[in-house]
DNA sequence: CTAGCTGCAAAGCGTTTGCACGATG
DNA sequence: CATCGTGCAAACGCTTTGCAGCTAG
């Protein structure tokens, strides 16, 4: 209900005709943890509403995004995905091993961004950021399997 | 030449073969202050080499960014950049308004970076970063501008 | 009732791939 | 001379768009 009513509000407030669809968009991506690509959003809409094109939900994601209700994160060779703004500000790291993520505190993240507002007078969006890496077990592992600098020394296919 | 010598040089101890177009394409990267494009790179080998063909350049600076020569960075709504992998290492402030550039220092990020790794054992890839913000410039003519928050105020979850 | 949204189909675009020829080591 | 890289063309997958009918306000 809270989904419901707040997220009907917001598309009324802004003068947009709330439909069955964007509701039900909207609430998908809401709902999740984490990013979801359209094709997310796609898979559990159609649940309830098994007609409903792609489309339907890219437009509704780009004018959520427009909105800034929604933000949109991309990442080399992967789809775009798209994250609810609420009040719990986070970011995430991301794996490039093993695909694994964790949630960041934006305690990591606000000091850089104080930073370059008062020195470099920059305001970063920095509302949700993705950051890929190595995570602490992949590191390990990697690192017992070839004892390698980022570029390989001897040989590499 | 200290460019050609070095990229073939980094071609061979990989072994691969070092062939014009190879060598153009690196090159043509390595010579950019910031991020180039596929396209870019295309446009600006095809002035010595007019039949290279787009896939090559693809070809290349994917298995460049598998050696970590290049780094990949994707932003939303823009195609996918590159940009060479050198000794020194900053970061990029994109103005989402206006599109301007400016470098950033790596001491920002590398605090960030220290912190992720001891507290959280993640080994950030930040060796070439790229933060979309609002300049200074243009951050000020938009609070002249409209003086209203991206979402109005009242109307948030 | 009218404006605007939806579904459908097709186009668009960056990127990747299959293949035969040609260049490299 | 064997292998690997290239150009060409076509395929591919995500995303966007044009359009006619339908829905919300």
């Amino acid at each position: 209900m809270s989904c419901e009513s707040e997220t009907a509000k917001a598309l009324r407030t802004i003068g947009q005709k709330v439909t069955p669809q964007r509701m039900l968009v909207l609430c998908a991506v809401r709902h999740r943890k984490t990013h979801v690509t359209a094709g997310d959003v796609l898979a559990e809409v159609r649940r309830s509403l098994p007609y409903i094109d792609i489309s339907t939900v890219y437009r509704t994601l780009n004018s959520a995004k427009e909105l800034r209700l929604i933000s949109e994160v991309s990442r080399a060779g992967e789809d775009n995905e798209y994250e609810w703004i609420g009040a719990d500000r986070h970011h995430h790291l991301i794996c490039r091993s093993c695909g694994g993520e964790q949630l960041l505190d934006n305690s990591y993240l606000d000091s850089l961004a104080a930073a370059l507002l008062e020195e470099l007078g920059f305001q970063a969006d920095l509302d949700h950021f993705a950051i890929t890496g190595l995570c602490r077990t992949c590191r390990a592992s990697e690192d017992a399997a070839h004892r390698t600098p980022p570029i390989a020394e001897g040989e590499r296919p």
